[in-house]
RNA sequence: GGGAGCAUAGCUCAGCUGGGAGAGCAUCUGCCUUACAAGCAGAGGGUCACAGGUUCGAGCCCUGUUGUUCCCACCA
């Protein structure tokens, strides 16, 4: 007997127990054997303030998926974990941390608060790698990496002095996107524009010449101290003659010119537009073209300076207020209307950003946007779904230079020196001692560190060693699938296409998998604020991680949302217990550990089901080959549940319980072959339960994570058969639906009569109509003689249940009725294709000859209807 | 203003290259049939948003409309 199994699944007693014995295998280790072909995935590595979310689950799901998968198939497959610094978010959560303390970041200096981040990285990085490990990812942990561990920060390097010699990162004074909470620079990318009610400030700006008033109108009227012109329309009518001429700026009295410019739209507003170079972009740009001033009227954390003493120290919306009042004062206020507008908000504060002209490094990015938009548009890199290439297309087409320079601490700090004596800058890999200019040794290193996404952006060679010829990187790079969310692409994916093709010269991956967001029940975002969000762990907890996983696997297509149903992991949860249970029958049912080999003289049920099993090899794997994870999931629940579960293993029965021993062994034998192979095939979406199963039954090898991926036997080619046992099926389903509908109970027993041109498979088919059939016995006839009976018709059989004596009369005419016309209805439907002669023409020739077919079944069917409404007719 | 997704059973969603509409949950009926009541057997339930078009044939392809969600964009 072999080792018998809880009558329920218990994922809380399995699950850390298997993960284990995985570590303890080094399954995961990818071994970087040269002679096999390479599947390489580099995980989206979490923030190290990260914890486990919903999102994290279902991307970290299908890679590991795909990376089981490509594992059993053979290949050489390398699953590469790691965390992210986080610059920003890090920085923020140590600030306030030691703001509880009342401590400030100045308090401690630079390398105090660094060697508190390091403390709180040791303390918390390893948070989610553990919250991964509980979802049953099979990382190569030993490869684990970190986005400021040395070889990573080395990567950083290289880059950053590669592409300052090529020109390629500059230093400039630019406008750019400020968070005056996180104090820091942000990239255009990290803005996230949010719909806000505000107002318009209509204002008079008065001519110097006295002549008369210039109308505008701003939402940010505060922003007026930093005006440096009035810009109109050249083509507008209204103002042409007004170009030229100097204005006397309210409240400030300085005087302003009046220039004229494209930006300026004629219809809207008064068609009069201030320009405050400093705190707005297309300001900025007007402010190039005519050489305006720029007059930056805000300190860091977006207070008015002190260079205007009456709002000096007012923060942007005090002063607003204040400027407000005396403008009106000053009767330069014309009116105030309502209005909605997009302000620009910090993503990861929420901040309304404040647009700042300062000294910042860029990427120049058109020479690097070119390649990674070619290698996307020949193909080199596909995403999956297609249509995301839009996305990325969009993004790249329209990019301006990144600003890469952050004012924070924890990070990669920028490695350029200035020179205090020339002003020159040097960029170099290591600490310089002196300046490359002018040698003198009066320099000091950049105190700004880089943007997070720059070290993220080279996450797929810099984990692999590069920029060192590394075995790895030789035999991994370039990587195959990128698994991420579609809000990802412009932050992550495509820096880290331009920037593998720059550096590496190849794409650094072939294949983007997108998938859309988890959301809650009601399609909502997850979010801390609306506390709707689901913890992955506790769904662990409750249902098992296999659960959660199925899940997130199942009816998700690539690209799209999905909502999180708890009764859908119930689901789940249920459907493994399934298997579970399906597993101890036929444990219960060997009478050893041995393996059993298929047999020779295999009967017509096992044809069937092997027949079956085939096809399912070939369409998961197919569909796994496709990224369709969600049509694999659903043919293996069909059929593990239907196929296997509700007809093999219930007709298996009765020759597990006969008395031809050769028999029960050959049935024990195709029961545990197809168990086998659906656990396989089943186990890169639910590991746990698959391995626990698979090490009870008699098995070859360690573990099924290493076990060879099942493959399409052409030996298994029973078409035939499988149909012919379909009749059977349906007879049996047609009894079942007669005897519910006559309400018959399953404890009394009829002697069926099986009227069939498919003689031989009805007798085959004897034992399996009796037990699942609630027959006595069954006869099978040319012709039936029966007139005291329920006849009973399918496509290939007449059957006859002796219960005549339980007919309502009047109800089987009615009912027979209704099905005459259904079966009329359907002649007709074929009819009317054949009869058309462009169906004919025109379709394929297998189509017509089914349907053809089926014509002649309906048509036959209609007469034993006929037959029979004739007969209870008689009766009545 | 531009772009994209979605609209299929009461609910949540599948539907792969066009060939008589599927699952889970929920509902109803009957079953503790010795793997599983987290189960078994059966049933009901859909003008595939709307209007055109292409095709022998459209849930699927094309055009438009409506509703909805999202992304992008410098109307101050």
């Amino acid at each position: 007997m072999a080792k018998e199994l809880a009558k329920i699944y218990d994922s809380r007693e399995v699950e850390d127990r298997i993960y284990k014995t995985w570590l303890d295998g080094r399954y995961f280790h990818a071994k970087c054997e040269k002679d096999k072909d390479t599947y390489t995935i580099v995980i989206p590595p979490p923030n190290i303030t990260g914890q486990l979310h919903m999102g994290h689950a279902l991307d970290n799901t299908l890679q590991d998926i795909l990376i089981r998968f490509k594992r059993m198939q053979g290949f050489d497959t390398l699953w590469l974990p790691g965390t992210d610094h986080a610059s920003i978010a890090t920085e923020a959560k140590i600030v306030e941390a030691m703001r509880k303390e009342g401590i400030t970041k100045d308090d401690i200096g630079r390398d105090g608060f660094l060697e508190r981040a390091w403390k709180w990285k040791e303390q918390y990085g390893g948070r989610i790698i553990e919250q991964l490990k509980k979802m049953g990812s099979s990382c190569d942990w030993e490869r684990e990496r970190f986005t400021l561990d040395e070889g990573c920060s080395d990567a950083v390097k290289e880059v950053f002095v590669g592409l300052y010699q090529k020109g390629l990162i500059y230093r400039g004074e630019r406008i750019i996107n400020w968070c005056p909470h996180c104090l820091t620079s942000i990239s255009d990318a990290e803005v996230e524009y949010e719909e806000q009610a505000g107002h318009f400030w209509h204002l008079r700006y008065p001519l110097v010449d006295g002549s008369g008033y210039l109308e505008l109108a701003t939402t940010r009227p505060e922003t007026l101290l930093g005006d440096t012109a009035v810009a109109v329309n050249p083509n507008d009518e209204r103002y042409k003659h007004l170009v030229g001429k100097m204005l006397d700026l309210p409240l400030v009295h300085r005087q302003i010119p009046i220039v004229s410019d494209d930006y300026v739209e004629t219809d809207f507003g008064t068609g009069v537009v201030k320009i405050t170079p400093a705190h707005d972009p297309n300001d900025f740009e007007v402010g190039l073209r005519h050489n305006l001033p720029v007059i930056n009227v805000m300190t860091d954390d977006a207070k008015i300076t002190d260079e205007y003493p009456k709002y000096a120290g007012m923060d942007r919306y005090e002063a607003r207020k204040a400027i407000v009042a005396d403008l009106e004062a000053e009767g330069a206020l014309v009116k105030i209307e309502d209005y909605t507008h997009n302000v620009g908000t910090c993503y990861r504060c929420d901040t309304t950003v404040e647009p700042r002209v300062s000294k910042q490094w860029f990427v120049k990015m058109k020479p690097l946007a070119t390649p990674a938009i070619d290698a996307v548009k020949n193909g080199e890199t596909k995403f999956v779904p297609q249509r995301f290439e839009k996305v990325y297309f969009h993004w790249l087409e329209n990019i301006r230079d990144w600003c890469i320079s952050r004012q924070l601490w924890w990070g990669h700090r920028i490695p350029a020196w200035y020179c205090a004596d020339c002003g020159e800058i040097t960029v170099s890999k290591t600490e310089p001692t002196t300046c490359q200019h002018c040698g003198s040794s009066n320099i000091t290193q950049d105190p700004d560190t880089l943007d997070t996404w720059f070290s993220s952006a080279l996450w797929p060679f810099s984990t692999l060693g590069w920029p060192n010829e590394t075995e790895d990187f030789k035999h991994y790079y370039p990587t195959n699938t990128l698994v991420t969310g579609y809000d990802i692409i412009p932050f992550w994916v495509m820096r880290m296409m331009f920037s593998g093709i720059e550096q590496t010269g190849q794409v650094p991956f072939n294949t983007v998998l997108i998938h859309g967001l988890v959301r809650d029940s009601q399609g909502r975002k997850m979010s801390k604020s609306l506390g709707n969000g689901v913890d992955p762990l506790e769904v662990i907890e409750q249902y098992g991680a296999d659960a959660l996983r199925f899940t997130l696997a199942t009816g998700n297509s690539p690209g799209n949302d999905m909502r999180y149903i708890p009764e859908r992991v119930e689901a789940s949860r249920n459907f493994a217990n399934k298997l579970w249970n399906a597993a101890r029958f036929v444990l219960m049912n060997l009478k050893s550990d041995e393996k059993l080999s298929l047999p020779t003289n295999l009967v017509l049920e096992d044809k069937w089901i092997l027949s079956k099993y085939n096809s399912l090899v070939r369409e998961v794997t197919d569909n796994l080959d496709k990224f369709e994870l969600g049509l694999a999931v659903q043919k293996l629940y069909d059929f593990i549940w239907d196929v296997y579960c509700d007809w093999y293993i219930e007709i298996a029965k009765a020759r597990l319980n006969g008395t031809d021993q050769i028999s029960a062994n050959n049935a024990r034998a195709v029961l545990t072959f197809v168990l086998d192979g659906i656990l396989k095939l089943l186990h890169p979406f639910m590991p746990f339960i698959t391995e626990e199963i698979w090490q009870s039954i008699p098995h070859d090898g360690e573990s099924i994570m290493i076990s060879n991926w099942p493959s399409y036997n052409s030996e298994f080619d029973f078409g035939k058969e499988e149909g012919e046992f379909e009749k059977i099926m349906a007879a049996i389903k047609a009894i079942r639906n007669r005897r519910a509908e006559m309400n018959v109970p399953p404890s009394r027993k009829a002697n069926v009569t099986i009227e069939t041109d498919s003689k031989q498979t009805f007798i085959d088919g004897q034992s399996f109509i009796c037990r699942l059939g609630y027959a006595s016995a069954v006869s099978v006839v040319d012709k039936a003689e029966e007139n005291d009976a329920v006849c009973i018709i399918t496509d290939a059989a007449k059957i006859y249940l002796p219960l005549a004596e339980l007919v309502d009369f009047s109800a089987e005419l009615e009912r027979l009725g209704k099905e005459l016309s259904k079966a009329q209805v359907d002649k007709e439907f074929f009819e009317k294709k054949l009869n058309n002669p462009g169906f004919i023409a025109k379709a394929p020739e297998q189509l017509v000859a089914t349907q053809r077919e089926q014509l002649a079944k309906v048509l036959e069917k209609i007469s034993m209807l006929e037959a029979s409404i004739n007969d209870i007719k008689a009766k009545m």
